[in-house]
DNA sequence: CTGTTAGCGCCTTCAG
DNA sequence: CTGAAGGCGCTAACAG
């Protein structure tokens, strides 16, 4: 080990602390050339063991880290894209990200994010602050039309959309296969012996809801519709199942839009003494933590949400790549299936009896 | 292919998508000098409303947006904060980077962020990749130890850290008061009338636990402590309270580390048959948002995440600011309080008759 | 193998 | 009020 604070020979650099070192000040120190110093850190071109080592013992002494602001404006790269999200949900942000952030480490990429975008306004405005400070920019805002980002962004940097709805937009796009979903998820519940089924669904309008309701409708086969509306959030579960409950030939199975209904569902049958599953099965949408810890532990349809974030950035990474290299860009849509996870809350009768705790 | 570099000025703006619009570009349509652009654009110096306007004119025009490294090469500023995570659970995470992008945003900064880190060598890597463009570091993962953190970063940039047992690293942070917490949740439960409180603590070594754990035997006053051990997962908060059942001497209240592990105990004693709140109440710790949806809803101390990723931003900006200054940093510790919620799972026994669902 | 030399795009004195 | 010119730190040709 050597001396820790500066104490070399003839000429003083006794106070470094004052200004970053650059790549001068190593070039100096070791005694060789800026362009040295240049390739050694960056392993291109060829150098000799000896200047590599000077070079390396130099940068450990000055603790120099490269100024990315320089690099950046001579190679014209930044390795940085920018993620632009709405108010999300807890769990959804935390895992989404999750993956983004492994996906662009694994591609010496960094993620800088904006959340909690409520309005187009401050949506764009976050699109604007970013643009020259990042590759691509993926976009989860629903708030802003397609045809916005458009003409916002026509020909300047790659943006891959994960909206919901943004399937036919005719722009890069990964997107959760809500119809698929929702279509295998009454499929279940018809194959495990259900015979009336309804569907809770979310809010009229949003996307997400009218898609998986589709896909209810879609998949009951024979079966009369029973539809109730809710907008995504327990209470709202809550009062549906009640309405449920009520009606002169109430089901004998609940396909909710999400969790969180299917939990509110859950708790009012419980209230009511409608017992779960024996007296009605219950299946929601996101698999999100708290369906494993409800009792019945609830059946639903588990969209990896990691798995997303990380294809997310991947794509957009490639298209990065290809409109360096003036590539046709892709612009087609992929879509994620969820997978049912089966719990309690769907056992068939036989096995239902089951059911204590 | 076609090397047609000069694209004489007669001509208009017939190909400006073949490379991004710079300064340059702008000055030319614009029929002034770079400098007057800049002017304009940062808002400094004087210049007249007539170019002020051609200026904004050919900037619309052309959809120029400064290139960001090059801006941050001659003003040295990066204006960016970066932040690095470990694998975290859900709610908090996504709490802590809504609060912390607020708070940023407000100020005109980016964030940067590096999450599930879960190793040392890891965490560093992501701080040296981070090192160069950022202006300062929030740290929270508690597997590097602050004095790696001290050698790493000694004198070159500003860091808060975040990480439980940061306390008296004797550099700036900003903490939750577990002890504290853990104290007022224990007195809530003493003042409701229990009489012998158990505590299900996290691993031991695990500083949180510990600093809770130390909290609860602090404020049990005259009773005699009742400990078992859990390691924050729903499973253990079940079998503890299983083990309490167990015990010659039952407890009426328990205080579980956590409210994951609470949960865990509620479901064992529903099982069981034992009533909450009547037999026993149940306080848990971080008001996660299962908290308030089991049955009974639980008692917890409720951590503002957001609130604490706002204050390590503004905090971490202060002291970017005041090194640019070069006045001393503030290197003390900021506690953050958590705040009792009150639910039904400790509702005193005159209350406790009314919980019906 | 190594050093010299232009820029990258922008900000900022300093003259006019 | 405006323009010209130098330099921020780094990379990438191009000579030696």
């Amino acid at each position: 080990m050597a001396a820790d604070t500066a104490t070399p020979s003839a000429q003083f650099d006794a106070a470094p602390l004052t200004r970053a070192a650059t790549m001068r000040d190593v070039a100096e120190l070791a005694q060789v050339s800026i362009a040295s110093v240049s390739r050694v850190l960056n392993g291109l071109g060829v150098t000799s063991d000896a200047t590599r080592q000077r070079v390396m013992d130099a940068v450990d002494q000055l603790r120099y880290v490269p100024h990315f602001g320089a690099r950046s404006l001579s190679t014209s790269r930044i390795d940085t894209i920018g993620v632009i999200l709405p108010d999300l949900f807890g769990e959804f942000f935390s895992e989404l990200i999750r993956g983004m952030d492994l996906a662009a480490r694994g591609h010496g990429q960094h993620l800088i994010i904006s959340s909690s975008h409520d309005d187009a306004k401050d949506t764009l405005a976050a699109v604007r602050s970013m643009s020259g400070r990042v590759d691509g920019v993926i976009f989860l805002s629903p708030h802003v039309a397609a045809a916005n980002l458009a003409t916002e962004f026509a020909g300047r940097m790659p943006v891959l959309l994960m909206n919901a709805g943004a399937a036919d937009a005719g722009r890069p796009a990964i997107v959760i296969d809500n119809h698929g979903g929702a279509v295998e998820a009454v499929q279940h519940l018809i194959a495990t012996g259900r015979r009336r089924i309804a569907h809770i669904r979310g809010a009229a309008g949003n996307t997400e809801a009218d898609t998986r309701a589709a896909g209810y409708l879609a998949a009951l086969g024979g079966q009369e519709p029973v539809l109730v509306e809710g907008d995504f959030s327990q209470a709202s579960g809550h009062r549906a199942a009640t309405q449920l409950m009520a009606l002169p030939e109430p089901p004998d199975a609940v396909f909710a839009a999400n969790d969180m209904m299917a939990v509110g569902a859950l708790l009012a049958f419980q209230e009511a003494g409608v017992r779960c599953p024996q007296d009605i099965a219950v299946v929601g949408f996101d698999d999100v933590p708290i369906a494993a810890l409800v009792r019945p532990a609830l059946t639903t349809m588990r969209v990896n949400i990691a798995e997303i974030g990380r294809r997310g950035v991947e794509r957009l990474i490639r298209m990065v790549q290809a409109g360096q290299n003036a590539q046709p860009a892709d612009t087609f849509c992929e879509v994620v299936r969820p997978v049912l996870v089966e719990r309690q809350s769907t056992a068939a009768a036989s096995t239902a009896a089951v059911n204590k705790g």
